[in-house]
DNA sequence: CCGTTGACGCCAT
DNA sequence: TATGGCGCCAACG
């Protein structure tokens, strides 16, 4: 893979293991990778995600659990009906109980 | 070539 | 506690 598009690829490998029922940030991905101020770019990384069948993009969320990323879903309730799917409960684009849901990059070292 | 624009997040106020 | 400003950096027109 190109050098240009490592740090894509790097992303698109933790979103896929995320468990299902459970959530992360742009935020921790991007520290989880070395880039803590780069967490638009893994937001720019998730709009690309199209192109790949096995990337939940929907287990992406923002810091403070708000489903930011709902407009890229084709329909504005996708994403959140994605997540209720898997037993997640979303009110008003905000993911219930985000603390006890949050799953950390962090786990991949364990 | 350059200004704008984001699926964000930290910090100052 | 709530809001606004700004850094980040690739993509777009």
């Amino acid at each position: 893979m190109e050098d240009r598009s490592a740090f894509f690829e790097q992303v698109y490998q933790v979103v896929r293991q995320i468990p299902s029922g459970r959530v992360t940030s742009y935020g921790a991905i991007a520290r989880f990778l070395g880039a803590a101020r780069s967490s638009r770019m893994v937001g720019y990384a998730m709009n690309n995600s199209h192109i790949y069948s096995d990337v939940p993009a929907h287990r992406v969320v923002n810091r403070t659990g708000l489903l930011t990323g709902k407009h890229h879903f084709g329909t504005p309730d996708r994403m959140a009906r994605l997540l209720e799917a898997e037993g997640i409960v979303v009110i008003g684009d905000q993911v219930r109980d985000f603390d006890r849901l949050f799953w950390s990059p962090e786990e991949l070292l364990k």
